[in-house]
DNA sequence: GGAATGACGATAA
DNA sequence: ATTATCGCCATTC
């Protein structure tokens, strides 16, 4: 079996699943919480941000944007920052937002 | 049980 | 390009 079950998991198992993907996520690169959503198969873009926000302290959290580019609300500096020291490919005038084009990763595709 | 909430997303203006 | 709205969906009040 490669495809992960999807059946519902409790709600522990699920944040386990999330953070266990972002931490996959290679640096320079990023994912949306829709594409983390739609990799697991379950719950929605919502459910994987509420995740984040409780559990993402121990992962590469802003590897994590939505789906504009945006950095992650409330951890913009923090995120800008680690960003520019692993040279995330970035847009905008003072290339704060994520250039998604080039920077947007999915499992599978071995950085 | 129903309303409010939220590290979202697509669309309208 | 930016902001405002609406739709989603599981959790929390």
């Amino acid at each position: 079996m490669m495809a992960a079950e999807r059946r519902p998991m409790d709600r522990d198992e699920y944040a386990e699943a999330v953070l266990n993907v972002v931490e996959r996520i290679p640096p320079g690169r990023v994912m949306t919480y829709g594409a983390i959503a739609e990799y697991l198969g379950l719950g929605g873009p919502r459910q994987v941000g509420t995740v984040m926000a409780r559990y993402g302290g121990g992962v590469p959290w802003h590897r994590v944007v939505n789906a504009t580019g945006r950095l992650v609300p409330g951890h913009e500096a923090e995120a800008l920052k680690r960003h520019r020291a692993e040279g995330t490919p970035m847009r905008g005038p003072d290339r704060d937002r994520i250039d998604l084009r080039a920077a947007f990763w999915f499992p599978d595709e071995r950085s």
